[in-house]
DNA sequence: GCGACAG
DNA sequence: ATCTTGTCGC
């Protein structure tokens, strides 16, 4: 099947009126069951900024050794807007998946989960979209606030915006700035921190993302 | 009007 | 994200 491109082609308006109506969708009530595979999922852009890299590697959990892999590269059809960013990086992830043999059981992202704006971070719309168990994983904030977190591998602190929490602050190593671990869709903030915190070795991000990277990057 | 601002 | 070399530290 092929992703109509038009369909994400929309003015930053309609984006956000979009994203409004399908947060509505967000399941953040755990649903994840057995987990033998993990997917990860990371873009990068190339040609300045024209053509975009979806990567998506699957692992096996709780092994973590890689499965599989997939790189698509398609041209860039949308700008970079904070908090519009499945916009423009979702064509092409979705295209990556479409390519995939055994689907992941559950799906770990590069960016935010309803630690959003409109609490539809990329995490949310892949998960609602594909209807699966996702996880976002930032490394940087979008919004919300949140105490120092102690330096320590493991240490959490809740990230809140608004009277309400949206996420989780963790040190996933010693000596590194923290991720924004924070729902995406059919799981819950403590199953998202304990699904982060199983993939973690000895690296700031967890395999599944840390191993998209690498090949979202050609750093293979 | 002045900052903030995932990747 | 990407553009880019060396450098500090385990």
């Amino acid at each position: 099947m092929t992703t109509p491109l038009h369909s994400w082609n929309l003015e930053p308006a309609a984006a956000r009126a979009l994203q409004t109506e399908l947060a509505r969708k967000v399941v953040l009530r755990n649903e994840v069951g057995e987990v033998r595979r993990i997917g990860g999922v990371d873009v990068g852009f190339e040609d300045g900024g024209k053509v975009t890299r979806a990567a998506l590697v699957v692992l096996s959990f709780p092994s973590l050794a890689v499965l599989e892999r997939q790189l698509v590269r398609v041209p860039t059809t949308f700008p970079y807007v904070p908090g519009l960013l499945s916009f423009r990086e979702m064509p092409a992830i979705l295209r990556a998946y479409e390519q995939l043999g055994e689907k992941p059981d559950l799906l770990l992202c590069d960016g935010q989960g309803i630690a959003h704006p409109r609490r539809f971070g990329i995490a949310c719309h892949l998960g609602v979209w594909l209807d699966v168990p996702t996880i976002g994983v930032a490394k940087k904030r979008l919004v919300g606030w949140h105490d120092e977190v102690a330096d320590v591998k493991g240490a959490t602190t809740a990230l809140l915006d608004k009277g309400q929490r949206i996420g989780t602050v963790l040190r996933s190593r010693v000596g590194v700035k923290p991720l924004y671990v924070s729902p995406g869709h059919r799981v819950n903030h403590e199953e998202a921190v304990s699904w982060v915190m199983r993939c973690l070795t000895r690296y700031r991000l967890p395999e599944p993302t840390r191993q998209a990277h690498k090949l979202a990057s050609l750093e293979k």
